[in-house]
DNA sequence: ATTATCTATAGATCTATAGATAATGC
DNA sequence: ATTATCTATAGATCTATAGATAATGC
C-alpha cells in the first residue's frame, strides 16, 4: 500500500495533514471515512491512530492549519506597505472580488461552509483573522477616500462597508463550489469581477466620477501580476 | 415506539417527508442515520423503505419539495400586483434583506449550504426558481426607476444587480447558520438590515437623494406588517 | 534498541430486507 | 382481505486498537 518512504514522526504528521485537507473539504467531515484518510496519506489507518487519537482531532486539526494566518491570501501581503489611500482601497476591493476569478483551490470555502453547517467556530476563527489583518487597513484607506472626497457621507458603519464586500465575494465563491456555477451571470468572469467591484464601490459611497477616475482593473491586473507571487 | 396513529400511505409519506426535512437539513446527508429519521418521522425504519427504496431517495424528495415554487417566500407574493416602480425596486430590495432578521427556519439555506458542497443540483434548481420568480419583475422596476431617474446609469448588467442584491442577503443568512453569527457586526439587526438595503440601492445605481426619498425602513414595515401573511 | 509502520480484527454502527403482527375497510 | 406497521437481523461498513514486523540510528 504505502510506496511511501519512512518519514519521522514529525513530518509524517505534517504529512498526513496536508494531505488529507482537500479529503475533508471535498467530502465533509461525516461524508470523510478514516479508510478515505490513509488512502490520501499514502499509509495505514492504524498509522493514523498513531498520530492522532480519533478522526475527530485530525480533523479539527485542519480547521486550524487552515485558517491560521500565514496561510490567509499572500496576495494581500504585498499592499502592507503601500500608504492609506483612495487606490488602495479600490485595490484591496478588487483584490478580494479576483479571488473569484483565480481561486482554485476551493478547499478553504468548503471547510468554511462546511463550518457554518456545523458550529461554526472554524468560520469565526477565520473571520476573525481576516478582521484582524484588514478592517484596520481598511478603515485607514477608508478615512483618507473621504478626505479626499472620493466617498460620499453615507448612513453606513465603516466596518460594516468591509464585511458586506466580503459576505459579496463570499457568496461569489460559494455559488461556485460545484465545480460548474450554480449560477448562469451570462458574463465572463473577468466583466463580474468588474462589475461586482464596483457595485461594492458604488454601495460603500464612491461617486461615479470617482469610481471611473481609480477603478482601471485592467491596470490593476498587470500591477498585480508584476507582483511576485 | 410509535404512539402515532396508522396513516394511509399517501398521508404517512407526506408526513415523513416533513418530519425529516429539518432532520436532513441541520445534520447533512452523511451526517443523518435512517434511525435519525425513523426517529423523527416517529415510525420504523423498515417503514421508512416502505415508502422509500433507500436514504438517497428520501433525500432527493426532500430537496424538491423544499425548491418547489410555492415553497418560496410567501411574502414576495403580495407585491405581484403592484405596478413596476422605484417604490417597488426598494421594496422587494428590503424585502429580501429583511429575511435575515425574520428568517427563524434555517432548514432552506442549510439545504442550499449542503448542495453547493455536493454537486448543487439541488442549489441550481432553488436559485433558477429565484430567478424565474423575481428576475422579470425586478427588471421592470428598475426600467421604471431609471426612467423616473432614480438611478444613475452605471457599467453594471441588469440582471447582475439582482444576483448580486440576492448573493449579499444569501452571505448574510449563510453566517447565522451556527445559531450565534458568526461575524459581530456590532450593530442590530433592524440597523443592519437597513444599511445592507442602502449599500445595496447605492450598488445598483441609487442616486443617495432617490434613496432618501424611497426608502424608509419603518414604513415599509407597516406595509408589510399589514399584510396578511 | 527504538520507533515507524503494517496486518488483522474487535466492536459498534448503519443501511436495508425478510417475515410477523395488528389495524382497517369491506 | 388488505395494508400499514413492527421486530429482528443480515451484511456491509466504519472507527479504533492490539500485536507483529521492518527500518532506522546508536
Amino acid at each position: 500500500m504505502s510506496s511511501g518512504k519512512r518519514l519521522s514522526s514529525d513530518e509524517r504528521r505534517a504529512a498526513i495533514v496536508e494531505a488529507v485537507i482537500p479529503v475533508f473539504a471535498k467530502n465533509g467531515f461525516h461524508g470523510t471515512t478514516t479508510k478515505n484518510l490513509a488512502e490520501a496519506a499514502g499509509v495505514s489507518e492504524a498509522l493514523l491512530y498513531r498520530h492522532f487519537p480519533s478522526k475527530d482531532s485530525l480533523y479539527e486539526e485542519i480547521q486550524l492549519k487552515s485558517c491560521a494566518l500565514p496561510e490567509l491570501d499572500p496576495l494581500f501581503d504585498q499592499f502592507r506597505s503601500i500608504p492609506a489611500s483612495t487606490e488602495k482601497l479600490v485595490l484591496m476591493i478588487h483584490l478580494l472580488m479576483h479571488r473569484i476569478v483565480i481561486e482554485q483551490d476551493l478547499a478553504l470555502p468548503r471547510l468554511m461552509a462546511s463550518s457554518l453547517l456545523d458550529d461554526g467556530k472554524f468560520a469565526g476563527l477565520f473571520l476573525d483573522n481576516f478582521k484582524e489583518q484588514f478592517l484596520d487597513l481598511f478603515l485607514q484607506s477608508l478615512d483618507a477616500a473621504k478626505r479626499s472626497g472620493d466617498i460620499a457621507p453615507i448612513p453606513i458603519d465603516d466596518g460594516l462597508r468591509l464585511w458586506l464586500c466580503q459576505h459579496l465575494a463570499a457568496s461569489l465563491l460559494f455559488v461556485r463550489l460545484p465545480g460548474k456555477s450554480a449560477v448562469d451571470y451570462g458574463l465572463s468572469r473577468e466583466r463580474l469581477v468588474m462589475q461586482a467591484v464596483r457595485f461594492c464601490l458604488r454601495g460603500m459611497g464612491f461617486s461615479d466620477a470617482a469610481i471611473d477616475r481609480h477603478y482601471d482593473p485592467d491596470m490593476i491586473g498587470e500591477i498585480v501580476d508584476d507582483e511576485p507571487l
